[in-house]
DNA sequence: CGAAACGTTGACCGTTTTCAATTACAGTGG
DNA sequence: CCACTGTAATTGAAAACGGTCAACGTTTCG
């Protein structure tokens, strides 16, 4: 399971970690990573692949708590809880960085810059993840899309920003072309579309 | 505009600020707090009331990032950026706390403890956010209706419950009679919901 | 050139929203 | 203690909307 430590890029504050604080390994589908109610010793970066993360309630159900994609580090929480609030699986095959979880804290008191860095990746996580949920707290499709579109998600394949929206691909190309005819953005071309200036 | 120092309980590790980081004020309905561009000099807590936040696109569209209610910090991101990078304005008359920013800064520095706690605050609220995040992206009512309980979101009202989950209050109020029918949740009375344990 | 992958559109169907009423309950004042 | 009022909880029916299935156009690349 173990492999080797070919990895580039660590997001800040990660990238300043001393290489004994990090163990890069893969994980096959299915693998577990950690379960609910082990002792936490790391947080993870994931280079590729996806994991899921669930937490097992009270009643014994399960809710999701988290799907990571490559790029995402998670279990963040975990720094500061002696155990993992939730399962951590592999729904595809994964690429990982293991950051020791004693390094970081005590890299937080040690070294102001990287707490101050740490910091700032963690608001703007929250920024992030409220832009999310504003956009889709938005019920109206046109509006949905118009917004995210706005908020400058469509970068890459519309059928990627029709998934970080929450609506089916083809309900996002209809109101696409329907905000198109609307006049209310423009298509230079074929799979890219922008918001119309004022 | 400004009015007195009665706050009781800033979330940790706020309440080890120094008073003198601190002004209480209130805002009535309409009034701006800060606008996009604005030198940033502090993040707020929100005692009571309700803000709304709001980003202006290049193309000059409205995209919001985010609805502050009683209990919330925002603005959080401030601290690391020279100015803010939306607009604050009270949707109800609403009463705050501003912290200063550059106190902020220089105990997160001076006092570890309170820098991890600060991270702590923020690693937290990311793990909440991906939660909702995760409840929001199941389409299905029932599917997620149940998530959402299992994850111990219905305190309050059902109202409110529904409102947190992006439903209707009427399907809300059919899926959850749905559930209770299928078995999957008890109603021990009016307004009163849980997951049956297994 | 042909196969993938992505983009696009139409039709149909199931679900959720919306609108409209009705019922339950808590608090208030007589 | 009761009528009175307001908020919350329910239920019904119709309309709107997005999901899914299916088919086709288009670009990319080996």
């Amino acid at each position: 399971m173990k492999s080797q430590t070919v990895f580039n890029v660590l997001p800040p504050p990660f990238e300043t970690l001393p290489p004994q604080a990090l163990t890069a390994f893969d994980l096959t589908v299915g693998e577990t990573l950690f379960l609910q109610g082990d002792t936490a010793t790391a947080i993870y970066f994931l280079q590729e692949g996806e994991m899921r993360l669930v937490r097992h309630s009270e009643a014994g159900t399960v809710v999701p708590v988290f799907e990571a994609v490559a790029g995402d580090t998670f279990a963040e929480a975990a720094l500061f809880s002696p155990t993992y609030h939730c399962d951590a699986v592999a729904v595809k095959r994964s690429a990982l960085v293991a950051l020791n979880k004693h390094v970081i804290l005590s890299k937080m008191v040690d070294d102001p810059e990287f707490g101050r860095t740490l910091a700032k990746r963690f608001a703007s996580q929250v920024q992030t993840y409220r832009r999310k949920l504003e956009i889709l707290a938005i019920s109206s499709a046109e509006e949905r899309v118009f917004a995210a579109l706005s908020d400058g998600y469509l970068t890459g394949k519309v059928v990627d920003f029709a998934d970080e929206i929450n609506l089916s691909q083809e309900a996002t190309f209809r109101t696409l072309s329907q905000l198109v005819r609307k006049g209310r953005i423009e298509k230079p071309k074929r799979g890219t579309y922008r918001v119309k200036k004022t």
